[in-house]
DNA sequence: TTATATGCAAACGCTTTGCATCACG
DNA sequence: CGTGATGCAAAGCGTTTGCATATAA
């Protein structure tokens, strides 16, 4: 498991519980993007006694430090993903298995750049998921 | 209104009813976004009755026959903007008054090219949202 | 010791569905 | 006419909240 999520835990004034410190195995168990539900299926399916709300406001709290970010699926659900909460990135994710990866947005600082001028927006954020088959599913596919 | 809603909508098969064309005209009005929850507050407002169910299964409808773009804003609430369903594009979302309006994904291609090299998937969709400022809202401000 | 976190259950808001009725084509 | 669309109400989700209890620091 990662000390590195317990640490930021501490460094930000909260207490590392039993519960968060069972969620966040299993967080790290994951190699791709998951719901609030399929978390709560796997914690149950280990016995892990913890609360809906428990849950909730676990996820909450690490996207709040960074540790998770939230994805919105093209179906509209809610996913998270684990992150390196190092600096601004997006994620590649695959809609056949769901595993996702980071990549840093090179390049796409002029394009914004480009798109601000042309709109007179004065832009101060953007989200980019891109959408496609991981490698191995496309080795699996042919 | 536009017309060209209508004409899709006979031209996909569907039929041209009373309740469409008013929410039709009503999502003509906007300049930005809105949710289903605003639409279905001004129908009220402007006393034409529409059931809950009609409201959402005419977004729907909209979206499929890409009329409407469906949004993810970062709150994870769901917006649709009217769009032109010319071809793909983006948009730009202002966060003070929610006006959007569409961009061209020019560069952007690229950016997706490199990162799908990089990181081995095939990639073949993307969603890019950008938020800021509209050229009003920043005059306001100052 | 004391503020914080937890679990539970109930409440919530958004969205969908079943079904009888309505109306476009 | 006949199929597709509508409205209503109820059900279904995912998520949040209030509150008494437990626990990390």
């Amino acid at each position: 498991m990662r000390l590195g999520i317990n640490d930021a835990l501490a460094q930000s004034g909260r207490r590392v519980t039993g519960p968060r410190q069972a969620l966040v195995e299993l967080i790290a168990e994951h190699r791709g993007h998951f719901t609030a539900a399929e978390l709560m299926a796997e914690a149950r399916r280990e016995h892990i006694r913890v609360g809906r709300a428990t849950v909730f406001r676990t996820l909450d709290l690490l996207t709040e430090i960074a540790a998770l970010e939230r994805l919105d699926l093209p179906s509209g659900e809610h996913a998270y993903v684990a992150c390196e909460p190092e600096q601004h990135h997006h994620h590649v994710i695959c809609r056949s298995c769901g595993k996702s990866v980071d990549v840093e947005d090179t390049g796409l600082q002029s394009v914004v750049r480009e798109i601000s001028s042309r709109s007179g927006y004065k832009i101060d954020s953007h989200r980019l998921e891109l959408y496609g088959l991981c490698p191995a599913c496309q080795a699996a596919i042919a």
